[in-house]
RNA sequence: GGGCCUGUAGCUCAAUUGGUUAGAGCAGAGCGCUCAUAACGCUUUGGUUGGGGGUUCAAGUCCCUCCGGGCCUACCA
């Protein structure tokens, strides 16, 4: 049995995540680790929100709460949509947690011990009239290149040009427009990156199975100009961790606290104590995940993230780890994906631009979403959420070919043999033919799943369900039943049992109609098939079954039409 | 400016890493079935693989060039 622990790059806390953040990283994320279970893995599955930084003290500014309290109840919100969504986190944690405080703190003193913190001091753009240090993004004012008079403090949005603060004319806080800024001295943490450049790049070296997005994204970083360059990893804020030595004060750093990046993945192992304290657990539960002295030696490590969050996985947080000293577990391997737009543009949380997780699910059952989103996952390039689309992979996937199928055989089942499993009949090559199929698909599924090429282990599971409407078509029950009822008992208690094996294999995609399909066949044995034959034989005649309720209904024209133009729009 | 990814059928994507006649699903057309959510099955139309050039016995795949789309470029996270 194997030990595979999987993290999902922790949301933002400011605000309801989008179709797209869910498919980047959350929803493939789920789909690995109930696959992984389902085989008897034993899985530790983390995500946590990330809460910390200037956006959140805005967000919050701007909701005319607390910080904290805006948190905590953002935290909240995200929790149950991703229950709505069936992610089956073991723990979804919160980086502001006294536990990631403590282990932040503790990585910082473990970097500084080991000579991979330096003291920098420099100059940054403090506004009087919102009482901090602005970041350069959150200074705006006339771009000294192109006249343009929104160029943000690091960057000019109309001519691309990279700026420094100073360089804007007449600059202003984008906070409250107030032009009483000043430059003052201030003194940061930098974590030695550059230190770490060759173990980093020798680490990256290793990995020629990882997707190229990853790598390529990380050789740039390492590569690039200069090479990988030194990080701030300390804030002037109040809202964060605040900064310390392991659990000493660090002299001449009060008042700041370590940069949300910094802090966000060590959320990863500090959310795994989470889980253990909440369980009562002692260190070694958490522990045997995490430190390789300790039992992780035998871990696999998968990590899955947007394309925008591979910098800080494949150098940031490994430079925080290496130079600990300390025998963390490291990632094994690094799924990232590509974005997915909306209708011909991004998604956009700021502009409230798509569909967001809440508004989905007020439309439709999370396994619409799970099995569209999943099997259209931008994997290989950017894709793209259209209306139409969704309506018919949806319609003609789930509602036509699986849906109707459970239908059909029920219901045929129910009027000429009752709702038990039929006894009687044997089984011939037309079935043989079948198995051999199944067995092959089965393969190339787990291969794909293995592989966590998503959207092609999705077309093979597909495949499987349309194999029972290819059998059942060519079989014919209700031709057969004329003749001799047996044989026809036969073909349908063989597709009243692929109906039991489909609520098996679909489940990491479509969970809450595969436990349907299970509930309604009586299925007690909910085990992966070992192989397809015995599988096919798990229910006995003479079960009972129940008729369910249509697994999907169809997604109509009007119904479309409606939903592409109440989300056309800006959200409101 | 630099780097990376990408362009294959009307649409969404494959193509065992240079190997025979470029394949699936959807949409379209035809036929069949009548158990089923007007569902299902079978057959079928559709491609100068963005354009041009090159390397090779052989190119969707490698090289050059042009055109289009996207992302990143380190203080948003």
């Amino acid at each position: 049995m194997a030990r595979i622990l999987i993290t999902s790059a922790i949301p933002y806390i400011n605000g309801i995540k989008h179709l797209g953040n869910l498919v980047g990283s959350q929803l493939p994320a789920d789909l690995y680790a109930r696959f992984c279970r389902a085989r008897g893995d034993e899985v530790m599955f983390i995500c946590a929100t990330d809460e910390h930084g200037t956006p959140a003290e805005l967000a919050a500014a701007k909701a005319g709460k607390p910080v904290a309290e805006y948190c905590a109840e953002m935290h909240e919100v995200q929790k149950g949509l991703s229950e709505g969504f069936r992610l089956s986190f073991d723990k979804f944690g919160r980086s502001s947690s006294p536990q990631n405080h403590a282990l932040t703190q503790y990585f910082a003193g473990r970097l500084a011990d080991n000579g991979y913190i330096e003291e920098v001091t420099e100059k940054q753009v403090y506004s009087n009239a919102d009482g901090r240090f602005l970041p350069d993004r959150y200074i705006e004012g006339t771009c000294p290149n192109c006249g343009y008079d929104k160029a943000r403090g690091d960057q000019c949005e109309n001519c691309t040009k990279q700026l420094d603060p100073t360089d804007l004319i007449d600059p202003r806080s984008a906070i409250s427009g107030s032009t009483d800024l000043e430059v003052r001295e201030t003194k940061h943490l930098y974590l030695r990156q550059s230190a770490l450049k060759d173990r980093l790049d020798a680490w990256i070296d290793e990995k020629s199975d990882w997707p190229v997005l990853t790598t390529s994204i990380a050789k740039k970083w390492l590569h690039d100009g200069d090479g990988l360059q030194d990080r701030g990893i300390t804030r002037d804020l109040d809202w964060g961790v605040p900064v310390k030595k392991g659990d000493a004060d660090w002299p001449g750093m009060e008042g700041k606290v370590f940069y949300v990046w910094f802090d966000a993945p060590i959320e990863y192992i500090a959310a795994t104590k989470e889980w253990s304290d909440e369980k009562g657990l002692d260190d070694d539960a958490w522990q045997r995940w995490w430190r390789t002295d300790k039992g992780a030696e035998d871990v696999r490590y998968v990590q899955f993230m947007g394309k925008d969050n591979v910098p800080f996985h494949t150098l940031s947080f490994p430079a925080t780890i290496i130079g600990s000293g300390d025998p963390w577990k490291l990632v094994d391997y690094i799924k990232s994906f590509n974005y997915l737009n909306y209708d011909g543009g991004q998604f956009s949380t700021s502009q409230g631009r798509g569909v967001f997780m809440d508004q989905a699910l007020d439309i439709l059952p999370a396994d619409y979403w799970r099995w569209w989103l999943l099997s259209h996952a931008p994997e290989n390039s950017d894709s793209e959420f259209t209306w139409e689309n969704f309506q018919a992979s949806v319609n003609k996937d789930l509602a036509d070919v699986l849906g109707n199928f459970v239908s059909r055989v029920t219901k045929f089942c129910r009027s000429k043999f009752g709702e038990t499993v039929p006894e009687g009949g044997e089984t011939g090559p037309r079935e043989e033919a079948l198995i051999a199929d199944l067995s092959k698909r089965l393969d190339a599924y787990q291969a794909h799943m293995e592989a966590i090429d998503v959207r092609k282990a999705s077309s093979e599971l597909r495949a499987m369900w349309a194999a029972g409407n290819e059998y059942l078509q060519e079989a014919a029950p209700w031709s057969v039943f004329k003749e001799d009822e047996a044989a026809a008992a036969a073909i349908i208690r063989l597709s009243l049992n692929l109906i039991r094996l489909y609520g098996v294999l679909s489940a990491p995609f479509i969970p809450d109609a595969s436990a349907e399909m299970l509930k309604a066949m009586g299925a007690e044995d909910a085990a992966w098939p070992k192989d397809i034959a015995s599988a096919l034989d798990a229910l006995p005649a003479g079960q009972a079954f129940t008729v369910p309720e249509n697994l999907f209904r169809k997604i109509s024209d009007d119904e479309r039409e409606d939903w592409q133009s109440r989300f056309s729009g800006v959200r409101t």
